[in-house]
DNA sequence: AAGTGGTCTAGACCACTCG
DNA sequence: GAGTGGTCTAGACCACTTG
Protein backbone atom coordinates (compact mmCIF):
# COMPACT_ATOMS: atom_id res chain seq x y z
CA UNK A 1 0.00 0.00 0.00
CA UNK A 2 2.95 2.24 0.03
CA UNK A 3 6.02 3.37 -1.63
CA UNK A 4 9.58 3.53 -0.29
CA UNK A 5 10.92 7.12 -1.20
CA UNK A 6 14.11 8.03 0.14
CA UNK A 7 15.46 6.56 3.26
CA UNK A 8 13.24 7.48 6.22
CA UNK A 9 10.14 8.97 5.32
CA UNK A 10 7.49 6.93 3.50
CA UNK A 11 3.96 8.24 1.42
CA UNK A 12 1.50 6.31 0.77
CA UNK A 13 -0.52 5.39 -2.75
CA UNK A 14 -3.81 7.67 -2.52
CA UNK A 15 -6.82 6.43 -3.39
CA UNK A 16 -8.43 8.94 -5.08
CA UNK A 17 -11.65 7.24 -6.54
CA UNK A 18 -12.43 6.33 -2.69
CA UNK A 19 -14.57 8.15 -0.02
CA UNK A 20 -12.39 8.46 2.37
CA UNK A 21 -10.84 11.93 2.21
CA UNK A 22 -7.28 12.54 0.93
CA UNK A 23 -6.54 14.20 3.76
CA UNK A 24 -7.83 11.43 6.00
CA UNK A 25 -5.81 9.24 4.14
CA UNK A 26 -2.65 11.16 4.27
CA UNK A 27 -3.35 11.15 8.30
CA UNK A 28 -4.00 7.63 8.87
CA UNK A 29 -0.47 6.81 7.03
CA UNK A 30 1.68 9.36 8.86
CA UNK A 31 -0.69 8.15 12.49
CA UNK A 32 0.08 4.68 11.46
CA UNK A 33 3.72 5.46 11.51
CA UNK A 34 4.29 7.20 14.55
CA UNK A 35 2.41 4.00 16.26
CA UNK A 36 4.95 1.39 14.88
CA UNK A 37 7.63 3.52 15.88
CA UNK A 38 9.14 4.72 12.66
CA UNK A 39 8.67 8.48 13.67
CA UNK A 40 10.27 9.04 16.72
CA UNK A 41 9.69 11.48 19.22
CA UNK A 42 11.01 15.13 18.45
CA UNK A 43 11.20 13.75 14.69
CA UNK A 44 10.23 16.43 12.34
CA UNK A 45 7.29 15.51 9.86
CA UNK A 46 7.54 16.26 6.03
CA UNK A 47 6.57 19.58 5.76
CA UNK A 48 3.09 20.77 4.26
CA UNK A 49 5.09 21.58 0.85
CA UNK A 50 6.38 18.39 0.62
CA UNK A 51 3.85 16.57 0.99
CA UNK A 52 1.98 18.80 -1.00
CA UNK A 53 4.70 18.01 -3.99
CA UNK A 54 5.11 14.28 -3.36
CA UNK A 55 1.62 13.07 -2.94
CA UNK A 56 0.13 15.45 -5.77
CA UNK A 57 -2.14 17.36 -3.84
CA UNK A 58 -2.98 20.99 -2.62
CA UNK A 59 -0.63 22.64 0.32
CA UNK A 60 -4.05 23.32 2.30
CA UNK A 61 -5.18 19.47 2.21
CA UNK A 62 -1.34 18.51 3.09
CA UNK A 63 -2.41 21.29 6.05
CA UNK A 64 -5.04 19.93 6.57
CA UNK A 65 -3.71 16.22 7.62
CA UNK A 66 -1.25 17.60 9.75
CA UNK A 67 -3.74 19.71 11.74
CA UNK A 68 -5.61 16.66 12.19
CA UNK A 69 -2.41 15.43 13.97
CA UNK A 70 -1.96 18.21 16.12
CA UNK A 71 -5.52 17.64 17.35
CA UNK A 72 -5.02 14.76 18.01
CA UNK A 73 -1.99 15.34 20.49
CA UNK A 74 0.16 13.26 18.53
CA UNK A 75 2.32 16.14 16.71
CA UNK A 76 3.04 19.77 17.41
CA UNK A 77 3.40 22.70 14.96
CA UNK A 78 6.22 25.52 14.89
CA UNK A 79 5.78 28.47 12.93
CA UNK A 80 9.23 28.94 10.80
CA UNK A 81 10.19 25.56 12.06
CA UNK A 82 7.67 22.61 11.60
CA UNK A 83 5.80 19.78 12.45
CA UNK A 84 6.93 17.36 14.61
CA UNK A 85 6.00 14.40 16.52
CA UNK A 86 4.80 14.42 20.00
CA UNK A 87 6.45 11.81 22.64
CA UNK A 88 3.15 11.39 24.37
CA UNK A 89 1.64 8.45 24.47
CA UNK A 90 -1.69 7.95 22.25
CA UNK A 91 -3.20 5.00 23.31
CA UNK A 92 -3.69 6.10 27.18
CA UNK A 93 -7.04 5.28 28.69
CA UNK A 94 -8.40 9.15 28.21
CA UNK A 95 -11.28 9.41 30.16
CA UNK A 96 -14.22 10.66 27.38
CA UNK A 97 -17.88 10.50 27.21
CA UNK A 98 -18.78 6.82 27.35
CA UNK A 99 -21.28 4.37 28.78
CA UNK A 100 -19.61 2.02 32.20
CA UNK A 101 -20.05 -0.50 29.63
CA UNK A 102 -17.77 0.99 27.16
CA UNK A 103 -14.97 2.25 29.39
CA UNK A 104 -14.79 -0.90 31.15
CA UNK A 105 -14.47 -2.92 27.54
CA UNK A 106 -11.96 -0.31 26.59
CA UNK A 107 -10.20 -1.61 29.91
CA UNK A 108 -10.20 -5.08 28.77
CA UNK A 109 -13.09 -6.42 31.47
CA UNK A 110 -16.42 -7.77 30.78
CA UNK A 111 -18.86 -5.48 32.15
CA UNK A 112 -22.81 -6.29 33.50
CA UNK A 113 -25.18 -4.71 35.65
CA UNK A 114 -27.61 -5.98 38.27
CA UNK A 115 -30.56 -4.28 38.72
CA UNK A 116 -31.77 -2.46 41.93
CA UNK A 117 -34.80 -0.49 40.90
CA UNK A 118 -36.26 0.61 37.27
CA UNK A 119 -39.26 2.62 38.53
CA UNK A 120 -40.66 6.41 37.98
CA UNK A 121 -40.38 9.61 40.20
CA UNK A 122 -40.87 12.80 40.15
CA UNK A 123 -37.51 15.13 39.48
CA UNK A 124 -37.23 16.72 42.52
CA UNK A 125 -34.87 19.89 42.90
CA UNK A 126 -31.53 18.68 41.63
CA UNK A 127 -32.59 16.64 38.98
CA UNK A 128 -35.02 19.03 37.87
CA UNK A 129 -32.44 22.01 37.77
CA UNK A 130 -29.87 19.67 35.97
CA UNK A 131 -32.21 18.38 33.16
CA UNK A 132 -34.11 22.10 32.88
CA UNK A 133 -37.25 20.57 33.90
CA UNK A 134 -39.98 21.08 36.54
CA UNK A 135 -39.34 19.45 39.51
CA UNK A 136 -43.29 18.00 39.21
CA UNK A 137 -41.82 16.23 36.02
CA UNK A 138 -41.52 12.67 35.96
CA UNK A 139 -38.23 10.53 35.34
CA UNK A 140 -37.32 7.37 34.84
CA UNK A 141 -34.87 6.53 37.44
CA UNK A 142 -32.85 3.56 37.01
CA UNK A 143 -30.80 1.91 39.89
CA UNK A 144 -27.90 -0.52 38.95
CA UNK A 145 -24.81 -2.08 40.31
CA UNK A 146 -22.35 -2.17 37.99
CA UNK A 147 -20.17 -5.24 37.74
CA UNK A 148 -16.59 -5.52 36.12
CA UNK A 149 -15.26 -9.20 35.79
CA UNK A 150 -17.86 -10.23 38.56
CA UNK A 151 -16.18 -7.53 41.15
CA UNK A 152 -18.98 -4.89 41.77
CA UNK A 153 -17.54 -1.83 41.10
CA UNK A 154 -19.86 1.64 41.64
CA UNK A 155 -23.89 1.66 42.45
CA UNK A 156 -25.20 3.67 39.65
CA UNK A 157 -28.05 6.08 39.88
CA UNK A 158 -29.69 7.68 36.71
CA UNK A 159 -32.15 9.96 35.89
CA UNK A 160 -33.85 10.32 32.21
CA UNK A 161 -36.90 12.77 31.36
CA UNK A 162 -39.56 10.28 31.33
CA UNK A 163 -41.38 12.01 28.26
CA UNK A 164 -38.08 11.17 26.40
CA UNK A 165 -38.33 7.71 26.35
CA UNK A 166 -41.88 6.89 27.71
CA UNK A 167 -41.06 3.12 26.43
CA UNK A 168 -37.96 2.26 27.89
CA UNK A 169 -39.19 0.05 30.00
CA UNK A 170 -40.21 -2.26 27.59
CA UNK A 171 -37.02 -1.65 24.79
CA UNK A 172 -34.39 -1.96 27.54
CA UNK A 173 -32.55 -4.63 29.31
CA UNK A 174 -31.29 -3.03 32.48
CA UNK A 175 -28.40 -5.43 32.27
CA UNK A 176 -26.97 -4.43 29.11
CA UNK A 177 -25.61 -0.51 28.01
CA UNK A 178 -28.03 2.20 28.25
CA UNK A 179 -26.44 4.47 25.76
CA UNK A 180 -26.29 1.89 23.13
CA UNK A 181 -30.24 1.49 23.75
CA UNK A 182 -30.79 5.13 23.57
CA UNK A 183 -28.62 5.61 20.65
CA UNK A 184 -30.46 2.76 19.14
CA UNK A 185 -33.65 3.00 19.46
CA UNK A 186 -34.31 6.56 20.09
CA UNK A 187 -31.76 8.31 18.11
CA UNK A 188 -30.21 9.95 21.17
CA UNK A 189 -26.11 10.63 20.78
CA UNK A 190 -24.48 11.50 24.15
CA UNK A 191 -21.84 13.48 23.25
CA UNK A 192 -20.95 15.72 25.97
CA UNK A 193 -21.01 15.65 29.48
CA UNK A 194 -20.01 17.64 32.85
CA UNK A 195 -19.26 15.62 35.84
CA UNK A 196 -18.40 16.40 39.39
CA UNK A 197 -16.48 13.83 41.46
CA UNK A 198 -16.13 14.35 45.29
CA UNK A 199 -14.17 11.88 47.89
CA UNK A 200 -16.28 10.26 50.22
CA UNK A 201 -17.11 7.04 52.47
CA UNK A 202 -19.24 4.21 51.72
CA UNK A 203 -22.25 4.22 53.50
CA UNK A 204 -23.81 1.12 54.71
CA UNK A 205 -26.38 0.33 51.81
CA UNK A 206 -23.68 1.04 49.43
CA UNK A 207 -20.87 -1.19 51.69
CA UNK A 208 -23.55 -3.91 51.36
CA UNK A 209 -23.89 -3.44 47.76
CA UNK A 210 -20.28 -3.54 46.98
CA UNK A 211 -19.06 -5.58 49.39
CA UNK A 212 -17.03 -3.30 51.44
CA UNK A 213 -16.77 -2.41 54.44
CA UNK A 214 -18.61 0.98 55.57
CA UNK A 215 -16.49 3.78 55.63
CA UNK A 216 -14.49 2.54 52.70
CA UNK A 217 -13.05 5.41 50.62
CA UNK A 218 -15.42 5.81 47.79
CA UNK A 219 -15.75 8.30 44.76
CA UNK A 220 -19.28 9.91 44.28
CA UNK A 221 -19.86 11.20 40.61
CA UNK A 222 -22.13 13.86 39.49
CA UNK A 223 -22.67 13.44 35.72
CA UNK A 224 -24.94 15.70 33.63
CA UNK A 225 -25.06 14.68 29.92
CA UNK A 226 -25.81 16.49 26.73
CA UNK A 227 -26.83 15.47 23.36
CA UNK A 228 -24.83 17.82 20.37
CA UNK A 229 -27.31 20.66 20.71
CA UNK A 230 -26.79 20.78 24.61
CA UNK A 231 -29.76 19.63 25.55
CA UNK A 232 -29.56 17.86 28.99
CA UNK A 233 -30.79 14.64 28.63
CA UNK A 234 -29.08 12.54 31.79
CA UNK A 235 -28.87 13.28 35.35
CA UNK A 236 -26.30 10.05 37.11
CA UNK A 237 -25.14 10.39 40.62
CA UNK A 238 -23.07 7.20 40.91
CA UNK A 239 -20.68 5.84 44.30
CA UNK A 240 -17.52 3.70 43.04
CA UNK A 241 -15.36 1.93 44.91
CA UNK A 242 -12.31 3.83 45.82
CA UNK A 243 -10.05 0.16 46.59
CA UNK A 244 -10.74 -0.84 42.67
CA UNK A 245 -11.46 2.19 40.21
CA UNK A 246 -9.05 4.68 39.57
CA UNK A 247 -9.28 8.11 37.07
CA UNK A 248 -7.14 8.25 34.87
CA UNK A 249 -7.44 12.03 33.01
CA UNK A 250 -5.46 13.39 30.35
CA UNK A 251 -4.99 17.22 30.58
CA UNK A 252 -4.83 19.63 27.99
CA UNK A 253 -4.88 23.51 27.28
CA UNK A 254 -7.87 23.98 25.74
CA UNK A 255 -6.89 27.37 24.39
CA UNK A 256 -4.04 26.30 21.79
CA UNK A 257 -6.69 24.39 19.76
CA UNK A 258 -9.10 27.45 18.92
CA UNK A 259 -6.44 30.40 19.13
CA UNK A 260 -4.21 31.30 16.17
CA UNK A 261 -0.86 30.01 16.44
CA UNK A 262 2.48 31.78 16.90
CA UNK A 263 1.18 35.49 17.11
CA UNK A 264 2.65 37.78 20.01
CA UNK A 265 -0.80 39.73 19.45
CA UNK A 266 -2.68 37.37 21.21
CA UNK A 267 -5.48 38.49 23.62
CA UNK A 268 -4.56 36.75 26.99
CA UNK B 1 -17.93 48.03 16.24
CA UNK B 2 -20.51 46.58 14.52
CA UNK B 3 -23.65 47.21 12.37
CA UNK B 4 -26.91 45.81 12.16
CA UNK B 5 -27.68 44.29 9.19
CA UNK B 6 -31.26 43.16 9.11
CA UNK B 7 -33.31 42.03 12.37
CA UNK B 8 -31.33 39.09 14.21
CA UNK B 9 -27.43 39.18 13.31
CA UNK B 10 -24.84 41.74 12.84
CA UNK B 11 -21.86 41.39 11.36
CA UNK B 12 -18.64 43.23 12.82
CA UNK B 13 -16.14 45.50 10.50
CA UNK B 14 -13.17 43.67 10.39
CA UNK B 15 -10.08 45.53 10.92
CA UNK B 16 -7.95 44.48 7.58
CA UNK B 17 -5.37 46.22 8.94
CA UNK B 18 -5.23 44.54 11.58
CA UNK B 19 -2.26 41.67 13.05
CA UNK B 20 -5.32 39.84 14.25
CA UNK B 21 -6.46 36.92 11.91
CA UNK B 22 -9.88 37.83 9.84
CA UNK B 23 -11.11 34.07 11.14
CA UNK B 24 -10.53 35.00 14.83
CA UNK B 25 -12.06 38.76 14.36
CA UNK B 26 -15.18 36.87 13.33
CA UNK B 27 -15.04 34.23 15.72
CA UNK B 28 -14.47 36.57 18.63
CA UNK B 29 -17.58 38.74 17.28
CA UNK B 30 -20.09 35.38 16.89
CA UNK B 31 -18.57 33.96 20.20
CA UNK B 32 -19.66 37.35 21.89
CA UNK B 33 -22.98 37.60 20.43
CA UNK B 34 -23.66 33.43 22.01
CA UNK B 35 -22.49 34.92 25.43
CA UNK B 36 -24.29 38.11 25.43
CA UNK B 37 -27.70 35.35 25.18
CA UNK B 38 -28.14 37.57 21.30
CA UNK B 39 -27.56 33.44 19.76
CA UNK B 40 -29.82 31.10 21.97
CA UNK B 41 -29.06 27.90 21.83
CA UNK B 42 -30.06 25.80 18.96
CA UNK B 43 -30.14 29.08 16.97
CA UNK B 44 -28.79 28.60 13.74
CA UNK B 45 -25.24 30.53 12.79
CA UNK B 46 -25.21 32.34 9.64
CA UNK B 47 -23.73 30.23 6.73
CA UNK B 48 -20.38 30.40 5.66
CA UNK B 49 -21.66 31.19 2.29
CA UNK B 50 -23.11 34.48 3.96
CA UNK B 51 -20.65 35.18 6.31
CA UNK B 52 -18.35 35.29 3.67
CA UNK B 53 -20.97 37.38 1.20
CA UNK B 54 -21.58 39.97 4.17
CA UNK B 55 -17.93 40.23 5.28
CA UNK B 56 -15.95 40.30 2.22
CA UNK B 57 -13.85 37.25 3.00
CA UNK B 58 -13.94 33.91 1.33
CA UNK B 59 -15.41 30.83 2.25
CA UNK B 60 -12.79 29.38 3.65
CA UNK B 61 -11.87 32.00 6.30
CA UNK B 62 -15.47 31.87 7.06
CA UNK B 63 -15.35 28.10 7.45
CA UNK B 64 -12.35 28.98 9.49
CA UNK B 65 -14.31 31.07 12.05
CA UNK B 66 -16.99 28.80 12.57
CA UNK B 67 -14.99 25.63 12.73
CA UNK B 68 -12.90 26.89 15.72
CA UNK B 69 -16.17 28.00 17.48
CA UNK B 70 -17.33 23.99 17.21
CA UNK B 71 -13.81 23.33 18.51
CA UNK B 72 -14.94 25.46 21.50
CA UNK B 73 -17.73 23.18 21.71
CA UNK B 74 -20.06 26.65 21.58
CA UNK B 75 -21.38 25.38 18.22
CA UNK B 76 -21.75 22.28 16.48
CA UNK B 77 -22.13 21.66 12.26
CA UNK B 78 -24.71 19.41 10.61
CA UNK B 79 -24.05 18.46 6.99
CA UNK B 80 -27.02 19.82 4.74
CA UNK B 81 -28.47 21.57 7.71
CA UNK B 82 -26.30 24.35 9.38
CA UNK B 83 -24.07 25.10 12.08
CA UNK B 84 -25.80 25.89 15.64
CA UNK B 85 -25.59 27.39 18.77
CA UNK B 86 -24.71 24.40 21.65
CA UNK B 87 -26.80 24.40 24.75
CA UNK B 88 -23.29 24.03 26.78
CA UNK B 89 -22.04 26.55 28.79
CA UNK B 90 -18.56 27.47 28.21
CA UNK B 91 -17.66 29.79 31.33
CA UNK B 92 -17.80 26.30 33.44
CA UNK B 93 -15.05 25.34 35.57
CA UNK B 94 -12.95 22.81 33.09
CA UNK B 95 -10.37 21.65 33.99
CA UNK B 96 -7.21 21.90 32.38
CA UNK B 97 -3.33 21.65 32.39
CA UNK B 98 -3.00 24.46 35.53
CA UNK B 99 -0.92 24.95 38.51
CA UNK B 100 -2.55 25.34 41.80
CA UNK B 101 -2.47 29.05 41.88
CA UNK B 102 -4.08 29.33 38.23
CA UNK B 103 -6.62 26.82 39.62
CA UNK B 104 -7.15 28.72 42.32
CA UNK B 105 -7.53 32.20 40.56
CA UNK B 106 -9.91 31.03 38.45
CA UNK B 107 -12.34 29.90 41.59
CA UNK B 108 -12.16 33.36 42.75
CA UNK B 109 -9.71 32.02 45.85
CA UNK B 110 -6.52 33.81 47.13
CA UNK B 111 -3.93 31.01 46.57
CA UNK B 112 -0.54 30.67 48.86
CA UNK B 113 1.47 27.83 49.77
CA UNK B 114 3.84 26.81 53.07
CA UNK B 115 6.87 25.08 52.40
CA UNK B 116 7.66 21.64 53.96
CA UNK B 117 10.36 21.11 52.53
CA UNK B 118 12.74 22.17 49.41
CA UNK B 119 15.96 19.47 49.17
CA UNK B 120 17.61 17.35 46.44
CA UNK B 121 16.87 13.76 46.59
CA UNK B 122 17.86 10.50 43.89
CA UNK B 123 15.04 9.69 41.84
CA UNK B 124 13.68 6.44 42.84
CA UNK B 125 11.63 4.16 40.59
CA UNK B 126 8.50 5.90 40.40
CA UNK B 127 9.48 9.20 39.29
CA UNK B 128 12.17 7.34 37.59
CA UNK B 129 10.32 6.04 34.95
CA UNK B 130 7.48 8.90 34.64
CA UNK B 131 10.44 11.32 33.85
CA UNK B 132 12.83 8.65 31.99
CA UNK B 133 15.75 8.87 34.19
CA UNK B 134 17.65 6.70 35.14
CA UNK B 135 16.85 5.74 39.31
CA UNK B 136 19.88 7.28 40.26
CA UNK B 137 19.65 10.69 38.65
CA UNK B 138 18.48 13.71 41.02
CA UNK B 139 15.65 15.41 41.37
CA UNK B 140 14.69 18.52 43.13
CA UNK B 141 11.99 17.81 45.16
CA UNK B 142 8.93 20.29 46.76
CA UNK B 143 6.89 19.39 49.19
CA UNK B 144 4.27 21.95 49.68
CA UNK B 145 0.69 22.46 51.49
CA UNK B 146 -1.36 24.56 49.26
CA UNK B 147 -3.56 26.85 50.71
CA UNK B 148 -6.78 28.88 49.26
CA UNK B 149 -8.23 31.82 51.37
CA UNK B 150 -6.47 30.39 54.22
CA UNK B 151 -7.89 26.83 54.33
CA UNK B 152 -5.02 24.36 53.62
CA UNK B 153 -6.45 22.35 50.34
CA UNK B 154 -4.07 19.97 49.82
CA UNK B 155 -0.60 18.59 50.66
CA UNK B 156 1.82 18.59 47.35
CA UNK B 157 4.78 16.99 46.56
CA UNK B 158 6.52 17.80 43.63
CA UNK B 159 9.99 16.62 41.38
CA UNK B 160 11.58 17.92 38.97
CA UNK B 161 14.71 16.52 37.07
CA UNK B 162 18.06 19.04 38.71
CA UNK B 163 19.64 18.68 35.30
CA UNK B 164 16.16 21.11 34.19
CA UNK B 165 16.42 23.57 36.16
CA UNK B 166 19.46 23.59 38.45
CA UNK B 167 19.53 26.71 40.43
CA UNK B 168 15.75 26.74 41.10
CA UNK B 169 16.76 27.17 44.31
CA UNK B 170 17.86 30.47 43.75
CA UNK B 171 15.66 31.65 41.38
CA UNK B 172 12.43 30.46 42.65
CA UNK B 173 10.35 31.64 45.64
CA UNK B 174 8.19 28.61 47.31
CA UNK B 175 4.73 30.35 48.44
CA UNK B 176 4.90 31.83 44.52
CA UNK B 177 3.51 30.11 41.65
CA UNK B 178 6.17 27.13 40.25
CA UNK B 179 4.98 27.07 36.76
CA UNK B 180 5.26 30.39 36.73
CA UNK B 181 8.76 30.66 37.54
CA UNK B 182 9.47 27.76 35.17
CA UNK B 183 8.13 29.53 32.26
CA UNK B 184 9.35 32.85 32.70
CA UNK B 185 12.78 31.40 33.99
CA UNK B 186 13.41 28.74 32.13
CA UNK B 187 11.11 28.91 29.36
CA UNK B 188 9.29 25.80 30.01
CA UNK B 189 5.87 25.73 28.93
CA UNK B 190 3.95 22.71 30.49
CA UNK B 191 0.88 21.88 28.19
CA UNK B 192 0.05 18.56 28.84
CA UNK B 193 -0.59 15.98 31.93
CA UNK B 194 -1.56 12.86 32.54
CA UNK B 195 -3.20 12.64 35.98
CA UNK B 196 -4.34 9.30 37.86
CA UNK B 197 -6.98 10.13 40.71
CA UNK B 198 -7.86 7.69 43.65
CA UNK B 199 -9.83 7.97 46.43
CA UNK B 200 -8.23 7.37 50.01
CA UNK B 201 -8.17 8.04 53.75
CA UNK B 202 -6.18 10.70 55.07
CA UNK B 203 -2.42 9.39 56.85
CA UNK B 204 -1.77 11.24 60.43
CA UNK B 205 0.81 13.15 59.04
CA UNK B 206 -1.62 14.36 56.32
CA UNK B 207 -4.38 15.22 58.72
CA UNK B 208 -1.96 17.13 60.78
CA UNK B 209 -0.97 19.21 58.01
CA UNK B 210 -4.47 19.56 56.76
CA UNK B 211 -5.93 19.78 59.74
CA UNK B 212 -8.40 17.20 59.20
CA UNK B 213 -9.08 14.20 61.04
CA UNK B 214 -6.60 11.32 60.47
CA UNK B 215 -8.98 8.88 58.26
CA UNK B 216 -11.18 11.49 56.43
CA UNK B 217 -11.86 10.82 52.63
CA UNK B 218 -9.12 12.41 50.43
CA UNK B 219 -8.31 12.89 46.93
CA UNK B 220 -4.98 10.87 45.78
CA UNK B 221 -3.26 12.79 42.72
CA UNK B 222 -0.63 11.07 40.39
CA UNK B 223 0.52 13.67 37.78
CA UNK B 224 3.09 13.96 35.28
CA UNK B 225 3.18 16.88 33.38
CA UNK B 226 4.88 17.57 29.53
CA UNK B 227 6.21 19.76 27.60
CA UNK B 228 4.90 20.43 24.05
CA UNK B 229 7.18 17.78 22.73
CA UNK B 230 6.20 15.43 25.10
CA UNK B 231 9.29 15.07 27.43
CA UNK B 232 8.06 14.74 30.89
CA UNK B 233 9.54 17.58 32.83
CA UNK B 234 7.23 17.21 36.21
CA UNK B 235 5.80 14.41 38.79
CA UNK B 236 4.05 15.39 41.45
CA UNK B 237 1.88 13.11 44.05
CA UNK B 238 -0.42 15.12 46.29
CA UNK B 239 -3.57 14.64 48.75
CA UNK B 240 -6.49 17.30 48.81
CA UNK B 241 -9.27 17.18 51.35
CA UNK B 242 -12.43 16.04 50.37
CA UNK B 243 -14.49 17.38 52.08
CA UNK B 244 -13.20 21.13 50.89
CA UNK B 245 -12.11 20.27 46.96
CA UNK B 246 -13.99 18.89 44.19
CA UNK B 247 -13.35 17.58 40.99
CA UNK B 248 -14.63 19.12 37.63
CA UNK B 249 -14.73 17.43 34.40
CA UNK B 250 -16.01 18.25 30.93
CA UNK B 251 -16.05 15.45 29.14
CA UNK B 252 -16.59 14.73 25.16
CA UNK B 253 -15.82 12.86 22.90
CA UNK B 254 -12.01 13.46 21.04
CA UNK B 255 -13.02 11.47 18.00
CA UNK B 256 -15.19 14.21 16.85
CA UNK B 257 -12.48 16.87 15.98
CA UNK B 258 -10.28 14.83 14.35
CA UNK B 259 -12.70 12.20 11.51
CA UNK B 260 -14.13 13.87 8.39
CA UNK B 261 -18.16 15.07 8.76
CA UNK B 262 -20.61 13.23 8.52
CA UNK B 263 -19.65 10.29 6.16
CA UNK B 264 -20.93 6.87 6.91
CA UNK B 265 -17.51 5.20 5.30
CA UNK B 266 -15.70 6.03 8.94
CA UNK B 267 -13.70 3.16 10.27
CA UNK B 268 -14.67 2.42 13.60
C1' DA C 1 -34.26 22.75 -6.70
C1' DA C 2 -32.05 25.42 -3.30
C1' DG C 3 -29.24 25.71 0.60
C1' DT C 4 -25.78 23.77 3.56
C1' DG C 5 -21.43 21.92 5.14
C1' DG C 6 -17.20 18.71 3.60
C1' DT C 7 -13.48 18.46 0.64
C1' DC C 8 -10.14 20.10 -2.70
C1' DT C 9 -7.29 23.09 -5.89
C1' DA C 10 -3.56 26.41 -7.22
C1' DG C 11 -2.13 29.99 -6.32
C1' DA C 12 -0.66 34.24 -2.86
C1' DC C 13 1.65 37.06 1.02
C1' DC C 14 3.33 37.08 5.62
C1' DA C 15 6.18 36.21 9.99
C1' DC C 16 9.15 33.33 11.81
C1' DT C 17 13.57 30.32 12.37
C1' DC C 18 17.97 29.01 11.07
C1' DG C 19 22.33 28.73 8.90
C1' DG D 1 18.04 33.62 1.73
C1' DA D 2 15.78 29.31 2.06
C1' DG D 3 12.48 26.75 4.42
C1' DT D 4 8.60 26.57 7.43
C1' DG D 5 3.90 27.17 9.16
C1' DG D 6 -0.22 30.83 9.46
C1' DT D 7 -3.49 33.13 6.87
C1' DC D 8 -6.23 34.20 2.81
C1' DT D 9 -8.43 34.09 -1.92
C1' DA D 10 -11.75 32.62 -5.60
C1' DG D 11 -13.10 29.41 -7.43
C1' DA D 12 -14.84 24.02 -7.80
C1' DC D 13 -17.51 19.48 -7.05
C1' DC D 14 -19.84 16.60 -3.85
C1' DA D 15 -23.30 14.62 -0.35
C1' DC D 16 -26.70 15.75 2.39
C1' DT D 17 -31.19 18.00 4.10
C1' DT D 18 -35.33 20.40 3.30
C1' DG D 19 -39.24 22.16 1.00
Amino acid sequence: MSIQLGREVDFPNLDRQSAVPLYYQIQQHILQQIRSGQFKPGKTLPSEEVISERLGVSRMTARQALKSLCNLGVAYSQRGKGTFVSGIKLEKNVRQVQSFSEEMEARGARPHSKLVSFDVVPAGEEAAEALHLAPEEKLIRLRRVRVADSVPMGVESTCLPLQLCPDLHEKFDPRTSLYRALSEVYGIHITQADEVIEAGLASSEEARLLRIRKGSPVFLFTRTSYVESGRPVEHVKSTFRGDRYKITNRLGQLSKVNSPGGGKWTQG
